[in-house]
DNA sequence: ATGATGGAGTTCCTTGAGGGAACCCCAAAC
DNA sequence: GTTTGGGGTTCCCTCAAGGAACTCCATCAT
């Protein structure tokens, strides 16, 4: 398919693609997250092609988002979240957030989140960094960054 | 490459997927969002396949993210985000953030955020709809919701 | 009226990625 | 010493992405 390359763009959300933007990546970080975190499991949970799961895999722990360790004697590998990764799942959160929202259709949404801190069943909200009050698209102006291309 | 159909999974995620997860849809939203509009200018600045734009935007479209309208008495278009569509910039916000964070290096972020409410510079973090305090994947314990699958 | 322009796609060919089944390697366990 | 099971490779087939060329249509210029 010669796809594109993301990963040289001067933007974060095409640079964040090239980490989790092909097909099957999000959800297998999402499998990880829940507790499923060795090849077979995956492959058996998901239904994915076995060349496509070993690809996905060695690319993830390449980006450093996924670990990969032995987890027994034998040549036995659990792949478990790095700190890249459990941040990450601030974007399959958000994800739920929306698909509750939108596609989860007459059957309501298909797992719940219960928060620690309040002991309530609730989802995400995007709220400012600095300051704490919502911040959605429309509530902020976009500027040059250092970064920027020339 | 037949493949497979993540929308009719039990799972926001895939649902959401189903929607945005195709190689360029996300970059077709951000263009959106900061005014490339028009079919010429998607192809131009992100240097995407016509054929492929073209597929993205009628997919985009009939998920209801896009609106497509006349611009022009001539059959000119252009694309615009609906409510839906909107929201989903939620999810680039995060991406924006992990990117920034783990991928942007020396250079530093390509984009700034400027918030309107407080005026600074900064970013978005995950907040608990419910209490407000912040929400991430080790925040929460996930339970069965009523559109849980058999 | 005739031709040029420009936006918005459509067509066609080539390459390579995803699906899927079969196969392989290795270290225990029987 | 054969079986088992985890963790992959290999192979072939189909279809999607890249890319260039082509089309259609309404205006604009001559």
């Amino acid at each position: 398919m010669q796809r594109t390359n993301f990963s040289e763009m001067a933007c974060s959300i095409a640079r964040t693609l090239d980490v989790i933007g092909e097909p099957w990546s999000p959800l297998i970080l999402r499998d990880i997250w829940v507790g499923f975190s060795r090849f077979e499991q995956l492959q058996a949970d998901l239904g994915i092609s076995r060349k496509v799961l070993t690809e996905r895999l060695n690319h993830l722990v390449d980006r450093g988002v996924l670990e990969r360790r032995p987890y027994d004697n034998r040549p036995r590998y659990e792949y478990v979240l790095t700190d890249r990764g459990r941040e990450l799942l601030d974007v399959l959160m958000v994800m739920v957030a929306w698909g509750d929202k939108w596609l989860a259709g007459q059957a309501g949404p298909p797992v719940l989140y219960r928060h620690h801190a309040c002991g309530e069943i609730s989802h995400v909200d995007l709220a400012c960094a600095h300051c704490g009050k919502p911040m959605h698209a429309d509530d902020i102006d976009i500027l040059p960054g250092p970064g920027a291309a020339a």
